[in-house]
DNA sequence: CATTTTCTAGAATATTGTTCTAATGGCCGG
DNA sequence: CCGGCCATTAGAACAATATTCTAGAAAATG
């Protein structure tokens, strides 16, 4: 009868799934959350729930995956639209800040559950956007080492130079224990990135 | 009859546990990790694994809360013997990067794992130790700042700024994305570090 | 409209964290 | 040396909870 039968609605259970595990898993995190909370926050099924995603981990991944691409995709929008190895960078910084302050109960997910089990598929996934992510940055900021405009550093420090304070900050920011905004900190960031690979 | 009863070689179990837990952790994450895992891999009963800790996390706040306190206790202790603002920012990075490399499993656990669920008592125990920690810390700065060897900053951009690149350097280098020992690259960390607070 | 696929539901099952009871061995006061 | 006490160990019993399974309803497809 009608719509409250068991199809009820269901205009997307999968987002309504991965948003009450997002709330769940910041409450109590991944592993103490239990299927059962986030089967009733969601108003669904376990099996409805088990037909989304493969299991617990498997949400837990598609949360991780899917913030990650966005925070990724979006700096490489901002990047194209940088004029130099300066503001470049300094916009690397400013990305950062801005995505985590509208981001919140995402951001602190992110940048808490560094250790999810990921399935082979997952991580096969993950490896497979870093590659592109990272081939995009690096052709990017190439060009400025070549000519000069930053300075010629082992590769691997580049990232942790300019994104480690940030990040970094963002982590005290989001657990409470800073009080200052990240939009406020941010530009003290950048001028640190930027002294710090500056050519 | 003899040792090999039930209670058998047992100089220090608690110990035993630990390392076995660890390893554990480390190879699957906290949460894949089981009880049987680590109990077998200690050679010891499940009684005596849950007389020694409180529960699985209940060893990992014990893995944690003693790994932070090393790697806090060898900082301050490195800070004691620098003189002048520079030298103790830079003493910052290495020792950083040193304790790292010779705590590398520890390390990777202490990375890795940002999600514990602590108990009540190990969270106000964590939490006594960084207000302590930081204490001592910002009392050892505060000076540099006052007369100007180091520029005024919001307090909680300190940190981030001094440890974040060698803490996010050494989340790649532990995980295999970075191939450059921590201690040929810390001196790039220690340099960007001093110029983003020197005076 | 038949049928095929996707989706939902919830009981049944399996895994695994935790508790409980009993027993062992050292330690110490007598 | 004795006898009780306490820390420790063991492993079975228990409980919590992740996952699988079967059945059926709704949408999609032709």
């Amino acid at each position: 009868m009608s719509r409250t039968s068991t199809h009820a609605a269901t205009p997307d259970r999968r987002q309504s799934i991965l948003s009450a595990a997002l709330a769940c898993f910041n409450e109590v995190g991944i592993e103490a959350a239990t299927i059962e909370q986030i089967r009733e926050r969601a108003g669904c099924s376990i099996g409805s729930l088990y037909h989304h995603f493969r299991s617990k981990e498997g949400v837990a991944s598609r949360l991780f995956i899917d913030g990650i691409a966005d925070l990724n995709a979006g700096l490489i929008a901002r990047l194209e639209q940088c004029e130099g190895a300066e503001a470049s960078v300094r916009a690397c910084v400013h990305h950062y800040a801005s995505w985590v302050e509208s981001h919140i109960e995402l951001a602190r997910f992110l940048l808490h559950s560094r250790d999810i089990n990921f399935s082979l598929d997952a991580k096969a996934e993950l490896k497979g956007m870093y590659h592109n992510h990272f081939g995009a940055v690096f052709s990017w900021f190439g060009p400025f080492v070549l000519r000069g405009d930053m300075r010629q550093l082992p590769p691997e420090t580049y990232i942790p130079l300019i994104s480690g304070p940030v990040e970094d900050y963002a982590r005290l920011w989001l657990s409470g224990r800073a009080k200052p905004p990240l939009s406020e900190v941010a530009e003290v960031f950048a001028d640190a990135a930027w002294a710090s690979v500056a050519g």
